[in-house]
RNA sequence: GGCCCGUUCGUCUAGGGGUUAGGACACGUCCCUUUCACGGAUGAAACACGGGUUCGAUUCCCGUACGGGCUACCA
């Protein structure tokens, strides 16, 4: 029997959704799309200590954004298997039940010790020279619990209302194996697995119990997350195994992280150059805001791309793809091991490329805000040729107006470096005469332009077309000069022109 | 420290027992453009190291080095 493809991503709301997030929600979606299966968002948030308020409003935002929305799910109009909230869950009992389970077949116990105890465990260990201080088969001996306590002991706790932990009972040396879809075998012996907690003392299930309960109340078939988790994997398949669930587990795929830059190690928010999330987000333990790729001016289509071919690549030579295209090709048998450094660089060539596939009048539009805010008014015909002119040389909406504010705005200065090397003291006669000529010129077009300054240059001398765009626009580059005066139109040229001449004497 | 995972140009990567080790970003040069950019061409740039296995290893195996992850009543 095929299980039906059923993917989750399923963050806590302890903050933004940053962008390695995004890259595993972007998987579970791609993977979803491929097999015409389900792409679930379930919110984990079973540490109340970490919640932080507008999280799970801002996943949902950043999903949307990015084109990669759920089908099921928190968010997205809940589906079958509702609630997807596990604190919600948890009001339901669902955990509780797993966990008393696994008590009942003895592979899950009580724990009363206090954090107190616990702590001088460690630095007994620790004194003792045990470098990885764990609770586990040695350790729980000393300690209590309902493997240590009588029967009666236990009981009389439990009825007194001590607080409690349900720990996972882990083997003291077994081979654990399992197979990863992205790693392939992996094996660990128990004894490097700690009798992880499964059901917290404040009733709330640990992420071990919780996501394993719900991926298999879901029916999820494959659990796609980040490599941090491989670790607690074995212990997960243990969970499976004593819940005699094994063979209905979901296929495991640990992703390879999304590394910074420069250095090492995961994408730091508060260092990183560039952004880290998909949309700002305010932190409200935090004074400033952190800004999106969305604020910077990215494409959503773009930042998709960017993220899609982190850590995956499609075997061929392309690099530009629709998150429909995508939704084709994926497969995790492209998907590295290795973990990929984000390149900031080669994201904002990304971004150009996706603002060039997009028409005048689509950047004109985008434009149109800038110009607004600054008091510009122009017609829409004029922005669009604006941006058509434009549009080679930038990687972002907002560098229309750094390129190109000249052409709403009179020259304050000129560029100084030719000026220097260009003017002359013959050039205040030589372009007063090309003033003249354009004044008499009645057809005011770029071809026009063109053929009339060949003429001019055998009839009043040679030209400096370079010191030309200075006089009218101030600075040294810019797209095609005849273009931008046919733009301009000839009062605005002109006048500009005589402005130069007059200032420059 | 221990455990797990990994390692092809600076970066993202293709490839995979016999290749001139391919592409993209960034960088250099040239062409196009009466400028800049775009575009085109081109250059520099990589199989971490040491042992095996093999006629032959960048590719397979083992070590080492390096990088990363985990090591909580966090996820």
């Amino acid at each position: 029997m095929i299980k039906r493809v059923r993917v989750r991503f399923a963050p806590s709301p302890t903050g933004g959704l940053h962008m390695g997030g995004v890259r595993t929600a972007l998987f579970n979606y791609l993977f979803a799309k491929k097999h015409g299966g389900d792409f679930i968002l379930r919110i984990e948030d079973t540490d109340q200590t970490r919640f932080v308020e507008g999280a799970e409003e801002y996943i949902i935002n950043a999903l949307k954004w990015c084109g990669i929305a759920p089908n099921e799910g928190v968010g997205f109009g809940d589906g079958p298997h509702k609630p997807y909230r596990q604190s919600e869950r948890k009001e339901l009992g669902i955990y509780k039940t797993y966990a008393d389970k696994l008590i009942g077949s003895g592979h899950a116990y009580y724990a009363f010790d206090t954090s107190q105890e616990l702590d001088e465990m460690r630095k007994r260990m620790e004194a003792a020279k045990v470098v990885a201080p764990q609770y586990n088969a040695i350790t729980r001996q000393n300690m209590r619990n309902s493997l240590t306590l009588s029967e009666d002991e236990v009981k009389k706790l439990l009825e007194n209302g001590t607080p409690y932990v349900v720990r996972l009972k882990v083997p003291r040396n077994e081979e654990i194996r399992f197979q990863d879809i992205i790693r392939g075998w992996v094996t660990v012996n128990s004894s490097q697995v700690d009798d992880k907690v499964l059901l917290k003392s404040d009733g709330m299930p640990t992420y071990h119990l919780a996501h394993i309960v719900d991926d298999i109340e879901m029916q999820i078939s494959h659990a796609v997350r980040g490599e941090e988790w491989l670790p607690s994997a074995p212990a997960h398949i243990l969970i499976y195994r004593y819940l005699g669930l094994e063979n209905e587990m979901p296929l495991l795929a640990h992703l390879p992280l999304i590394l910074n830059p420069d250095g090492n190690g995961k994408i730091s928010k508060r260092e990183a150059r560039f952004p880290v999330f998909p949309l700002s987000w305010k932190d409200p333990r935090e004074e400033t805001p952190y800004i999106g790729y969305k604020e910077s001016g990215y494409y959503p289509e773009a930042f998709v791309n960017i993220l899609a071919l982190l850590g995956w690549n499609p075997g061929t030579n392309e690099e530009l793809f629709s998150v429909e295209e995508l939704g084709k090709i994926f497969d995790f048998d492209r998907v590295h091991k290795s973990g990929a450094k984000f390149d900031p660089e080669k994201a904002k060539w990304f971004n150009q490329q996706y603002l060039r596939k997009k028409s005048d009048a689509e950047l004109a539009e985008a434009f149109k805000p800038v110009l607004k805010e600054k008091g510009i008014v122009r017609d829409d015909k004029f922005i669009e040729e604006f941006c058509k002119l434009l549009k080679e040389k930038v990687q972002f909406t907002h560098e229309f107006w750094e390129q190109g504010k000249y052409v709403f705005e009179m020259p304050a200065h000129y560029d100084e470096k030719v000026i220097t090397k260009k003017w002359n003291e013959t050039s205040k006669d030589l372009y007063t005469k090309l003033l003249t000529r354009l004044e008499n010129l009645s057809n005011w077009d770029a071809i026009i332009l063109h053929d009339d300054f060949a003429l001019a240059q055998t009839e009043i001398g040679k030209l400096d077309m370079q010191l030309v765009r200075v006089l009218i626009t101030g600075v040294a580059g810019g797209p095609q000069l005849f273009d931008l005066l046919a733009l301009l139109g000839k009062e605005e040229s002109l006048t500009r022109l005589r402005t130069a001449l007059s200032k420059l004497s």
